[in-house]
RNA sequence: GGGAGCAUAGCUCAGUUGGUUAGAGCGCACGCUUCACAUGCGUGAGGUCACAGGUUCGAGCCCUGUUGUUCCCACCA
């Protein structure tokens, strides 16, 4: 027997009886660091696999969304590491313009000043110190998470690389006509005092008022009624419209009204996009302030007059309105038309307004000029990479709501009046020469004029992210990182982000690299408190997943976040479950301080050359079922069944079984049985520790550690394989016998009140004499008995016995007093009940010729086996019945 | 109005291409100071898989419809 290693484990004192992260997460991750194992090298003698992280904002911290998030990418890395990929798992900050500048002009508010005090300049001074501030943060909760990106590649969304590759992008598309520039109605936030695009816009059911004016039609003693949700919008009114169909209104199409309180004279027009039912069938029409009234405009090419100021305020048009918040204006409108006996009546009603998904601003739509992505010719191909599957959606039915999305696109505004941001590449001259330029131009080409003003507006923040996948990479140039790592391998990421950043990393990366950004996206769902609310500011209900970590570890978080979810679904985080994990991952801990403390000073066999016993080919042949499953889960990204068939074989197999089947030889005298079975323990326990450590990398490599005669580190340690010479299917089937047979006796001593210290005499009636000879003290310990012996009839056992069928024959146990026939009886009664529905049901379906004609033969056949196995033990139990 | 999800044990959820007697955790009951672990061990109770049809030899899983529920999008001023 050759020996690998004399025991190295440092002085097992080290390992406490209780796990205990905090003794070694840092430390572990520094050693991590310092072996500069999350450092993708380019390597052609191995496979790519990149993951580029989401880049979280830099407005705050952390939150368990993100945890979540983090924990899958680097669950996925870690195992494609071990499995010899060359990993790049690029991490980034995202600069967030408009949330950051949010963030940043509140502060400034309380500090008594504001960006226009500050100017441009020292507004981006102070942008760049918070992003340093928060960036960083954000960097130290990634690494408390164990997360093994790459931060020597480390990204942010306006340094250097992404500028560059926002100028290269916006001027591509500007000259192939995609950009244009143009007076749309978009929709303005008067808080943020920017334009947003329809995606940043969130819709809520608001409880507002309809109000209904009357407006004089001119020259007449008529009126028309119409109604409003906004009253302060009339002052822009430049008609108003009814349904050509509508005779109600027939007679005055055409005619003029007399626009109250301004005095503007306004037509009535007949307009299909009016509804005849809805209010009161005749609509003001403010082309300025509506996108639909706006379209009703172009067609009746009806003037389009602006009454809001950037800030909400009513401007010139407003008359005596003006300088007024709009909602005071609506105050004062409305007052005014009641004094005049315009106001006909308010109704209650409930209406959909947006709001600011940043500030939560009542928006408006506002008529401006504004930069606009033509979107029709960029969302074709982005449509058909998916409906090719060049990329995959995981799972698969979002991407219908990815198809749902392109295939509704609207042109997209991407001008925001901000200041924290990439400046638009736009310069003017005073000739009136637009310049779109990569490089800062000195002079008009073409009248070589000096005086250019570059435009003052940002672009959308997603306008820098949709380039995130290739532009850390060195896009434009074609960088050898860019050739190795591009495309990337999964994005994975919310459902929720799929319209803001998934569709347009598509269109972007196939427009501009002509290939797709990542070949599949991994959806997940949201993680919700204990009640399955959404975690949130307001509710004040959000888990720091900071917290948690400081409270059970990064590890315990980690596998809380992975278990027992299903691809796309959301979830809930719950206290109980963290704790389940804390208790899993304590129980790794001891049973590898078990196998170590055991190991101690012995002389370990190689795996290889140890006789394996049949409970051993078990393990084996157990460990082998979980490392195929485990790795076909991961492979297709089903991350909670791996987590699921993982920790049981680990608890149940590994732990409860295995660990307590190996204790007799561990502590009997046969020296060379038991340096065999610390083998296999150890051979087992290594494995495993492989196969955990992408789920809980920290606590397996600190125990790794540990290991006699193991070098390196289990970051990049070969995963497992599934190898057949180790499968032993049907020995392990046959042990399985052994194992029931313990479970049967634990049963009947509870079945009949037997202390379980109490240790009976076991009498087994079977064929497998040489299977439970083998494993006679294993048994003897975790069943509680004294001796078993084999006999061929159940009264050879004697008086006072209770029996019970099990897989490896027929058990009998005396238990003197403590049987009680009449309970022992209805036991056996019901287990006979049990037993004959098992027959006809297997019966009935036997006796079905379709079953038998059209079923698999495996699946008869084993119909076939089930239904012999149960008459057997029918007749087993008919049996003791009358010897009862 | 359009689309998607969910409905399985008291609670929270798994359930891979349809195929043994539908699983887990928590909770519950009973019993264990068994020399890795009480953050533990053992045993157990608990489910007409929302409802109604259909396809199939066979449905928790596929199809149709119904009900309840959540979310996304669109939107009537």
């Amino acid at each position: 027997m050759e020996i690998i290693a004399l025991i190295k484990v440092k002085d097992m004192k080290e390992m406490q009886t209780t796990y205990n992260p905090k003794d070694f997460e840092d430390r572990i991750y520094a050693d991590w660091m310092e072996g500069k194992y999350f450092h993708a090298e380019i390597d052609p003698k191995k496979v790519p696999f990149t993951v580029m992280m989401p880049p979280p904002n830099i407005t705050g911290q952390l939150h368990m969304g993100h945890a979540m998030d983090e924990t899958m990418q680097d669950t996925v890395t870690r195992f494609k590491r071990m499995q010899g990929y060359s990993v790049l798992w690029l991490p980034g900050t995202d600069h967030a313009s408009l949330a950051t500048e949010h963030k940043i002009v509140e502060k400034l508010r309380s500090e008594g000043t504001s960006k226009e005090n500050l100017g441009r300049e020292e507004f981006l001074r102070r942008a760049w110190a918070w992003k340093e501030q928060y960036g960083g943060k954000i960097i130290g909760q990634l690494k408390k998470l164990g997360s093994s990106c790459d931060w020597d590649r480390l990204a942010f969304t306006m340094d250097d690389r992404c500028s560059k590759a926002v100028r290269e992008a916006f001027c591509r598309l500007h000259e192939k006509g995609l950009i244009y520039r143009g007076s749309r109605i978009i929709n303005w936030c008067p808080d943020c005092r920017t334009a947003l695009s329809d995606e940043e816009v969130a819709y809520s059911e608001d409880k507002g008022s309809f109000w209904y004016f009357n407006y004089p039609v001119k020259g007449s003693e008529e009126f028309i009624t119409i109604a409003t949700t906004r009253p302060e919008t009339m002052l822009g009114d430049t008609a108003v419209a009814v349904n050509p169909n509508d005779e109600r209104y027939a007679h005055l199409v055409g005619k003029t009204l007399v626009l109250p309180l301004v005095g503007r004279e306004i037509p009535v027009v007949a307009d299909d996009y009016v509804d005849v039912e809805f209010g009161t069938g005749a609509v003001k029409i403010t082309p300025a302030h509506d996108p639909n009234d706006f379209e009703v405009g172009l067609r009746h090419n009806l003037p389009m007059i602006k009454v809001l100021n950037d800030d909400g305020t009513v401007n010139g048009e407003g008359g005596k309105f003006q300088g007024l918040d709009r909602y005071e204006a609506r105050k004062r409108i409305v007052e005014e038309m009641k004094e005049k006996g315009l106001l006909v009546k308010i109704e209650p009603h409930t209406h959909n307004v947006g709001h600011c998904h940043r500030c939560n601003a009542t928006l408006e739509p506002i008529v401006s000029k504004q930069w606009f992505v033509r979107m029709k010719p960029l969302a074709k191909p982005a449509i058909d990479a998916v409906v090719k599957n060049k990329t995959k959606f995981v799972p698969d039915r979002f991407a219908k709501i990815y198809f749902n999305w392109l295939e509704n696109i609207r042109d997209w505004c991407i001008s925001r009046q901000l200041w924290w941001g990439h400046r638009i590449p736009i310069w003017y001259c005073t000739c009136g020469e637009v310049i779109c330029s990569r490089e800062t131009p000195s002079v008009c080409p073409k009248c070589g004029g000096t005086d250019l003003k570059q435009e003052e507006d940002c672009l959308d923040t997603w306008f820098s992210s949709a380039l995130w996948p290739f532009s850390t990479l060195g896009w434009p140039e074609e960088t050898p990182d860019f050739k190795y790592f591009y495309p990337t391998d999964v994005l994975v990421t919310g459902y929720d982000i799929i319209p803001f950043w998934v569709m347009r990393m598509m269109f972007s990366g196939i427009e501009h690299t002509g290939k797709v950004p990542f070949r599949d996206v991994l959806i997940h769902g949201l993680v919700r408190d204990e009640q399955g609310r959404k975690m949130s500011k307001s509710l004040g209900n959000g888990i720091d997943p900071l917290e948690v970590i400081e409270k059970y570890g990064a590890d315990s978080l980690r596998l809380s976040l992975l278990t027992g979810i299903a691809p796309g679904n959301d979830t809930r985080f719950t206290d109980t479950k963290v704790e389940w994990a804390r208790n899993f991952i304590n129980k790794v801990w001891n049973a590898s301080r078990f196998v170590l403390m055991n190991a101690k000073g012995e002389k370990v066999p190689k795996f290889e050359e140890i006789k394996l016993q049949p409970a051993d080919r078990w393990i084996i042949s157990r460990l082998m079922s979980t490392v195929r499953e485990v790795t076909l889960s991961m492979q297709k990204y089903d991350l909670g069944i791996a987590a699921d068939k993982l920790t049981d074989f680990v608890w149940e197999d590994f732990c409860d079984w295995y660990i307590e089947l190996s204790k007799p030889a561990l502590y009997g005298e046969d020296k060379e049985r038991k340096r065999a079975q610390l083998g296999v323990l150890m051979y087992v326990l290594e494995n495993t520790l492989k196969l955990l450590h992408p789920f809980i990398p920290f606590v397996t490599e600190e125990i790794y550690g540990y290991l006699p005669g193991v070098k390196g580190k289990i970051i990049v340690a070969d995963y497992p394989r599934y190898n057949t010479k180790y499968s032993y299917k049907k020995e392990a089937k046959a042990f399985e016998g052994v194992i029931d047979l313990v479970k049967t006796v634990r049963a009947m001593k509870v079945a009949v009140n037997c202390p379980p210290a109490k240790k009976v005499h076991l009498f087994l009636v079977t064929e497998q004499k040489r299977l439970v000879c083998v494993n006679k003290n294993a048994i003897l310990r975790l069943a509680g008995a004294s001796e078993i012996d084999f006999i061929s009839d159940g009264a050879e056992a004697g008086e006072k016995t209770v029996s019970q069928v099990c897989e490896l024959g027929h058990l009998f146990v005396p238990l003197g007093e403590l049987v009680d026939f009449k309970e022992e009886r209805a036991r056996l009664e019901k287990e006979l009940e049990r037993v004959e529905g098992e027959i006809a049901r297997a019966g009935g379906k036997l006796a079905n010729n379709n079953f038998i004609a059209k079923a698999p033969k495996k699946v008869v056949d084993d119909e076939r086996a089930k239904l012999e196995k149960f008459i057997d033990m029918k007749k087993k139990i008919e049996k003791q019945l009358s010897d009862l």
